[in-house]
DNA sequence: GAATGATGGTTACATTTGTAACTATCAAGA
DNA sequence: TCTTGATAGTTACAAATGTAACCATCATTC
């Protein structure tokens, strides 16, 4: 059997691994923090960054599935980190937004989270930071990630 | 409340996406064609390139928690595609191969695994590949994902 | 304005996954 | 050689996730 595929060299294998490795560090953050879960975490950091959302347009924004925001909110609400209105012009919807604690919790995690990316950049010159950033944002572009 | 963290341009929430569009589409292929899951993929693809090996070294090698590496490997054993030999140097240990039939599933993947990749690459330029394929490394040495 | 199809959101069920406990085996030392 | 602790691998159980069915509401059309 002639081999040529090696996984160490496999993009779609490296890209797994990489992005796991960030995840694992990152959640560790906030599930040692507040208990978060990722979609938890995630429905919090777009409601903080979008203000008033529905569920749909939360999923759309974090790329997760309706089910999984569904009981991410639900989770949240329990908390008292959001706060869940019907739409008066069309009744299907609810608008959701932080509460205070909300957003105070998520004001404190945000600094660590930048911080995050502050240290994983900080091994690398300025140079290595540029690169590693086009080299993301092409990727991005081949893989039609992106919007545009 | 200002808002510093905005999730498009956060590095690891850029990763996750990146790495789940990449896997969506490659495990659609070995789905398709053979039902396999990916910790089954990982699992064959892994012994293929390495030849002999036990649970823990194709674990090791795959980044799975040693269950999934269990049960990825009763199931190809399910399907005849690689055999179990007891070490008998150190009998708790199992001595992993493929078979004829797994050898041959593989030889049917792999070109379209590898098609995979180059059809990734192909909207890109010559030295946006290279900037791409630099940039992950760069994003790996950071993330410290490597041996090195 | 009643019927039809689409949409936002929830929930039941099945599948997948991780955690922790367990078995069998090994290695080191008393 | 009898313990003690570590390791490879499996499995029971619980948590997380996806699929599909479902409910309520809306928009459209007749």
């Amino acid at each position: 059997m002639v081999q040529k595929l090696q996984l160490e060299n496999f993009l779609p294998y490296r890209l797994n691994r990489a992005a796991a490795a960030a995840s694992v560090q990152l959640s560790a953050i906030y599930r040692r923090k507040y208990g978060l879960t990722v979609p938890e975490w995630r429905t919090l950091s777009t409601l903080a960054q979008f203000g008033e959302l529905t569920a749909k347009q939360i999923g759309a924004h974090s790329s997760m599935h309706k089910t999984k925001v569904s009981r991410a909110v639900s989770s949240l609400n329990t908390r008292r980190w959001l706060s869940r209105k019907r739409d008066a012009a069309d009744r299907r919807l609810e608008q959701l937004n932080l509460t205070a604690r909300g957003k105070e919790a998520y004001n404190q995690l945000e600094p660590q989270m930048l911080d995050f990316e502050v240290q994983l950049l900080a091994g690398l010159t300025a140079t290595e930071r540029d690169e590693m950033m086009r080299g993301i944002a092409i990727l991005e572009k081949a893989l039609g990630v992106l919007d545009t």
